[in-house]
DNA sequence: TTCATACTTTTGTGATCACAATAGATCCAC
DNA sequence: GTGGATCTATTGTGATCACAAAAGTATGAA
C-alpha cells in the first residue's frame, strides 16, 4: 500500500471570509465523504497542505477535527488514514443510525410545521426527478438532505453531529461500492415518512425512517454480498 | 461575563511517551468534565497555554478536538467556551442518552462474557463501597466506567465515542448541579442491569439502562428544580 | 454623567523553523 | 539472490513570529 495513488479533490471555491482551517475541513471531508481517498492510503500533513496549495498549519488542524469525528484514523505511527470498512463494523454502523435517526426523528415530530414539510417534499421531489433523468450523483447528497432537513427541524437538537459522524463513517464505503454496481433507481420510504409526518404518527415516523436506512443498505443484504463489495473497495488499497 | 475566575486544573502527570498535544487534551477534557470551567466562561489559547505551562499551540489543537466533540462551543467572535445549559437541552440530552445506550448495551449483550461480567460487578462493589464511606467524588467517574465496560464489550463497537460526547456535554452541568445538592446515596440500576445480562435477556437490560439512566437525573425532576439548578449553574457566569 | 470616537492591547490565524522519530532506501555479508 | 544493518529522507510535533481583526480602554464633547 503505497502512496502513488493521487487524490482528485473537488475544490471549493475559497471565501475570503472563511478561515483557511475551515475551507480544508470541508475540502478534506468531502473528499473522505465521495470517496475520494481510499480506504488505508496514508495521508501526511505535507502532501495535503502541498495539494491544496495550503501551509501544513490548517490541515493539521482540519485533520485532527476529522480524526474527532471518526472520520479518519490516527494510527499508532501517528499516519492518518480512511479507516477500512469491515463486515461487523459496517453491521454495527447500520443499526447504530437506525437507533439514532428514528430518535432523532421522533423528537423533532413536534416541531415540523407546514413550511418544514413542503421543504421535505421539495427535496423527495428533486430526488424523484434526478433519478428519472437517470442522475444518480446527486441522490445520497440529497437524500441526506432530506434527513438533516427532518431532524433539524428540532430546535434543540444534539444528535444531529453524531448522525452526521456515522454518515461519514458509511460514506467512503458506500461511494466505493456503488461504484461497483449497476445503479437501479433506489427506492426510498420519504413518502411514508410525510405521511406518519403530516399524521403526527410517530410510530409510523420511526419505521419508515428504519426500513428507508434499512432499504438503502440492502444492495448488501447478504453476508456474502457484502463481503464482495468490503473486498472491492479495500482492493485498490 | 469577566476573565477573572480562576481554572483550577487537576494536572495529571505528563508522561514523556504522550505528546503535550494529548496531555493538554485529557486536562482540559477533565476540566471540563468536572466543572472546573464555567459555563459561558471565556477561554482564550495563549490563557490556557501559560497557565499549562506549554507553547499555544498544543491547546489550540485540543480546543479545536474537544469542539469536535461539542465539549466546547465556539462562538462567532472565533471565542471558546464551555455551552451553557437550557432545560430542553438538557431533556434532549437524557433522552438521546437513553436511546443511544440502551442500543448499545443491547449490541454488547452477546459478548458480554464471565470475565467482562466479574469486572462489572467489582465496579459495581466499589460504587456501593465509596457511597457507604459518605465519600460521593468518585462516584461519577465509577458509574461511566460501569456503562463503559458494559459497551465496549462489543468489539465492533462504534457508538462509544458518540455516547461520550453526550457525557462531556451533561458533564459539567451535572457537577454544577450536585454541588447545590445534599447528595443523598443515589441509587442505581447495575443490579437489574447484571441480572438482566445472566439471563442474557436484551430488552430487561435496556430496561435497566434506561432506568438507571433516567433515575440518575431525577434530582432534577419537575420543571421548576431542573430550572433552579440551571440557574445555579449559571449565576458564576 | 453619557455616549460615540480614537487609541492600545490582546487574540486567533497561519507561516516558518528546529528537532527527534519514523519510514524508506542502500549496502553488505552470506 | 536474500536477509539484516546502516544511512538518508521524510514526517509529526511543538515553538516562535508576523499580521489583521477583535476586544478593551481611554478620551473627548455634549
Amino acid at each position: 500500500m503505497d502512496k502513488n495513488s493521487p487524490i482528485e479533490f473537488t475544490l471549493a471555491e475559497r471565501d475570503a471570509s472563511v478561515t483557511i482551517t475551515q475551507w480544508v475541513y470541508v475540502t478534506l471531508r468531502n473528499a473522505v465523504m465521495y470517496g475520494q481517498i481510499l480506504p488505508g492510503r496514508a495521508l501526511t500533513i505535507r502532501e495535503l497542505a502541498k495539494e491544496l496549495d495550503v501551509s501544513p498549519m490548517p490541515v493539521r488542524e482540519a485533520l485532527r477535527q476529522l480524526a474527532a469525528e471518526n472520520a479518519l484514523e490516527i494510527q499508532g505511527n501517528r499516519r492518518v488514514m480512511v479507516p477500512k470498512m469491515t463486515a461487523m463494523k459496517f453491521n454495527e454502523l447500520c443499526q447504530a443510525r437506525m437507533a439514532l435517526e428514528s430518535h432523532a426523528a421522533e423528537r423533532a415530530l413536534p416541531y415540523i410545521d407546514a413550511e418544514r414539510l413542503r421543504a421535505l417534499q421539495q427535496i423527495d421531489a428533486l430526488i424523484d426527478d434526478v433519478q428519472r433523468d437517470g442522475n444518480h450523483g446527486p441522490v445520497s447528497a440529497l437524500n441526506q438532505e432530506f434527513h438533516r432537513t427532518l431532524y433539524s427541524a428540532n430546535p434543540h437538537q444534539v444528535t444531529l453531529p453524531l448522525i452526521e459522524s456515522l454518515w461519514l463513517q458509511l460514506g467512503p464505503f458506500m461511494k466505493l461500492a456503488s461504484a461497483h454496481l449497476e445503479v437501479s433507481s433506489q427506492v426510498d420510504r420519504h413518502t411514508e415518512a410525510m405521511d406518519a409526518i403530516e399524521k403526527k404518527d410517530a410510530i409510523a415516523l420511526q419505521l419508515a425512517i428504519k426500513s428507508d436506512i434499512r432499504e438503502g443498505f440492502n444492495f448488501a443484504s447478504t453476508p456474502e454480498l457484502l463481503q464482495r463489495f468490503i473486498d472491492e473497495s479495500n482492493r485498490h488499497s
